[in-house]
DNA sequence: TTGACATATCGAAATGTTTCGATAGGTTTG
DNA sequence: CAAACCTATCGAAACATTTCGATATGTCAA
């Protein structure tokens, strides 16, 4: 995995909102909607907006349009291309 | 692991010149000095000692003084701990 | 087609991060 | 002890991120 992508979902990581929606992904163990988020998290519409873009942007997660609302799945795959290069990181 | 120390991690490693340093130190396979790192990161001496500090204290790395020297060698054990937090974050 | 709904985008304020020059604090060497 | 050396801290400038209200865009339902 490149540089470049690594620092992004490491940013993504980074923000304590982002990672309470994964934690909430994965507590549903199916997909979310925005409505959804909006409950849990306490922010305004256009913040939870921007911080499930970056998620989605960094493909942790997975953006799908049903009709006007967006559901989101947690991509398990780029989460294991995450751990594969942070492992390789050990000495 | 906590949420707080999962972002604290995730800022860590949010940069470019942080994940090269971690690169390197695995790229040696052994222990590195900030003059090394000098070498590697083409940035003023504050910046390096700013980036080797967020990494050490998120305990991604681990500074020993050796005189007037600082050694770094990588924390594998917190690099364990973080992916385990990523893996069940999976669905 | 109009109104209600769900999400995205824009612009701006507040906040946080990165970077550097200057300088301080220890440590070794001569 | 004095000078050279290595690293840390400070203060400030530049840059990036977070947040929100306002508003735009797209979709469904009546």
């Amino acid at each position: 995995m490149e540089l470049k992508k690594v620092e992004k979902i490491s940013k993504a990581l980074a923000d304590p909102n982002r990672l309470q929606i994964l934690k909430s992904l994965h507590a549903k163990q199916t997909c979310m909607y925005c409505s959804d988020i909006n409950e849990i998290i306490d922010l305004a519409q256009p913040s939870i907006s921007h911080h499930l873009k970056l998620l989605t942007d960094a493909e942790l997660i997975i953006a799908e349009k049903e009709g006007r609302n967006v559901k989101y799945t947690m991509n398990n795959k780029m989460i294991d291309q995450y751990v594969k290069f942070l492992v390789a990181l050990k000495v």
